[in-house]
RNA sequence: CGGGGUGUAGCUCAGCCUGGUAGAGCGCUAGCUUUGGGAGCUAGAAGCCGGAGGUUCGAAUCCUCUCGCCCCGACCA
C-alpha cells in the first residue's frame, strides 16, 4: 500500500478523551475513531490488525475441532424468555422493537441462539460432540464504557459453544478450548495466564479467565510467581490425546481473580504470591445443563433421552487489539508483534523525487507485495520516521539518496530498535512475497 | 446509577470571573526557501462558541433546562 493514497489520519497530539496508552495510540495511529461512547469505527490500519487477530483465533479454533458458523447480531426476545435470562440480564441488554412491535435485542452473547440451533438440528447422541463458534459483534450497554476498545459497548467477540453427552466428555471439550486458548495467545506474543474464575450470570461450576498482566488492567489478580517466568512459547498439541495432564499442569499453580481468592492458601505461598493487574482476554465456562434443560436440548441415546452438557468459550477479539498495544508500546508509539502487525514492513523513501531513490523504492515496493506500507509522501524525514514509529510496523526499511548511491538501505527493528545496513539485493529478498 | 469535570476551527487549548460582535499553536491550502528524526517565511481557507429558552440595547461570557463526552466509584468479553 502506498501511504500517499492510504486513509491513515494520524494525530500529532493526544485526543483529550483518551487516558490509557492503547486508546491514545489507537486514535493517534489512525486505527479507530469514536462514533459514540464505547462504539468505534475501525479505519483501514486498525481493521487489518483486527482481521489478523481474528484469523489467528479462527485458525486455532478450527485446529481444536471447532466449526465456524455465523449467528446474527439481532435476536428475538423470545428465546431469551425461554431460558429465563430476558428478565435477568437487566439494562446491559440493548432492547429494541421492530416495525411489527416485536421485541428484539442486540445480542450480548449467544447461548440461547446456539442452543436453539443445536436442539432443532441434532437428535442423536451419535452427532456428539460438537463445538460451534462464531466471531461476531456483540453489544452490552455498559454503564461506563472506557479505555477505548478495551471496554467498549460494541465489541467483536469469538464465542464457542460445546455440546456433549456427559460431564466427562464436556470436560474434554473444555480442555480442548483451554489449550486452544493457550496457543492462540502465544501466537500473538501474549502471555495470558489462566485463572480460576467466577462464573457470574452465565452459571456453572468450572471456569477460567485468561489474563494478560498489565498495569492498566481492570482486574486485580493474584498469581504464583512461577507464572511470571513460565515458558510461553507455543505448544504443539495433539487434540485427539488426553489433554487433562497439560491442563492440570497449567492450572496447578495458584492463579485467581479477585472473586476467587483463597486467603488461607495465599498465606502458604509467602513470597511466591504476586498481586498484579490483568486484562481479561478470554473466559471459558462449563455450565452443564443450565440452558439445555431450560430450552430442551435433548438427544436420544441407548439409555434414553439425554439433556446435553454445554460449555461456552469467549475471546474478546477487539479487546485483544487494545491488550496487545498495552503490552507492546513505548513513548513513540506501538510496537506490533509480527503475527498481528497491520503491515510487516514500512518502506520509507527519504527523498521523493530523487530519481535513484524513487527507483529503488519502487523495486522494493513491488517485490514486497501486500505486507508493505510504502511511505511515498512528499514529507520531511522526521515526519515519516515519527509516523512510522507511531504505527509501529515491525520493520522499517529506510531508503535515502546516500544509501542508494552506496548500494545499501537501512533496516530498523521497531521492537528492539536495532538498525542494520543491507545491500540492495539482500533488501529485495528480505521481505519478498 | 452516585460523585466530579468538560463542550469554542480538523487536533490541543486560551477567552467566560468583570457581557461590547472570535483567538493562539499544530494541522490544512498556495508560493518561495529548506530537506537523514514532527522545518522557516509569506499569503489564505476554516467556528450558529453542543442545543433550546431566558435576562439585556447587546450573550461564548449571566440564569434555567437539556444533550454529548471524559474521569473516580459500584458492575462486565
Amino acid at each position: 500500500m502506498r501511504l500517499s493514497a492510504y486513509f491513515l489520519p494520524t494525530l500529532k497530539e493526544t485526543p483529550a478523551e483518551a487516558q490509557i496508552a492503547s486508546h491514545r495510540l489507537m486514535l493517534r495511529a489512525g486505527m479507530i475513531r469514536q462514533s459514540a461512547a464505547g462504539i468505534y469505527s475501525w479505519l483501514p490500519l486498525g481493521l487489518r490488525v483486527l482481521d489478523k487477530v481474528a484469523d489467528i483465533v479462527r485458525e486455532e479454533q478450527d485446529r481444536a475441532g471447532a466449526q465456524e458458523i455465523l449467528m446474527p447480531t439481532i435476536q428475538p426476545a423470545e428465546v431469551w424468555k425461554e431460558s429465563g435470562r430476558y428478565d435477568d440480564y437487566g439494562k446491559e441488554m440493548l432492547r429494541i422493537k421492530d416495525r411489527h412491535d416485536r421485541e428484539m435485542l442486540y445480542g450480548p452473547t449467544n447461548e440461547e441462539l446456539v442452543t436453539v440451533l443445536f436442539r432443532d438440528a441434532v437428535k442423536s447422541y451419535k452427532a456428539l460432540p460438537q463445538i460451534l463458534y462464531h466471531i461476531q459483534w456483540k453489544f452490552r450497554d455498559e454503564v461506563r464504557p472506557r479505555f477505548g476498545v478495551m471496554r467498549g459497548r460494541e465489541f467483536l467477540m469469538k464465542d464457542a459453544y460445546s455440546f456433549d453427552l456427559d460431564p466427562a466428555a464436556a470436560r474434554r471439550s473444555y480442555n480442548r478450548m483451554f489449550m486452544a486458548y493457550m496457543r492462540t495467545y502465544a501466537r500473538m506474543g501474549l502471555k495470558a495466564i489462566p485463572m480460576k474464575a467466577d462464573t457470574g450470570p452465565i452459571g456453572g461450576d468450572l471456569s477460567h479467565e485468561f489474563h494478560v498482566l498489565a498495569e492498566t488492567g481492570e482486574s486485580e489478580v493474584f498469581v504464583h510467581k512461577d507464572f511470571i517466568n513460565m515458558d510461553w512459547s507455543q505448544r504443539d498439541i495433539d487434540y485427539s490425546s488426553d489433554l487433562q495432564p497439560m491442563v492440570d499442569e497449567l492450572t496447578g499453580k495458584y492463579a485467581v481473580t479477585d472473586e476467587k481468592r483463597d486467603l488461607e492458601h495465599e498465606k502458604t505461598l509467602g513470597d511466591n504470591l504476586v498481586s498484579a493487574r490483568g486484562i481479561e482476554v478470554g473466559h471459558i465456562f462449563y455450565f452443564g445443563t443450565k440452558y439445555s434443560k431450560a430450552m430442551n436440548a435433548v438427544v436420544n441415546s441407548p439409555n434414553g433421552d439425554v439433556t446435553v452438557e454445554m460449555g461456552s468459550y469467549g475471546i474478546g477479539v477487539s479487546r485483544l487489539v487494545g491488550a496487545l498495544i498495552e503490552a507492546y508500546h513505548d513513548d513513540a508509539g506501538i510496537k506490533w508483534p509480527e503475527a498481528v502487525a497491520p503491515f510487516r514492513v514500512g518502506l520509507i523513501s527519504l527523498k521523493k523525487g530523487d530519481a535513484a531513490c524513487d527507483e529503488a523504492c519502487e523495486k522494493l515496493y513491488k517485490a514486497f507485495g501486500r505486507e508493505v506500507l510504502y511511505d511515498d509522501r512528499d514529507e520531511r524525514a522526521g515526519v515519516k520516521f515519527a509516523d512510522m514509529d507511531l504505527i509501529g510496523l515491525p520493520w522499517q526499511m529506510v531508503v535515502g539518496p546516500k544509501g542508494v548511491a552506496a548500494g545499501v538501505v537501512e533496516l530498523k527493528n521497531r521492537m528492539t530498535g536495532e538498525k542494520s545496513e543491507l545491500s540492495f539485493e539482500e533488501a529485495l529478498k528480505r521481505f519478498a512475497e
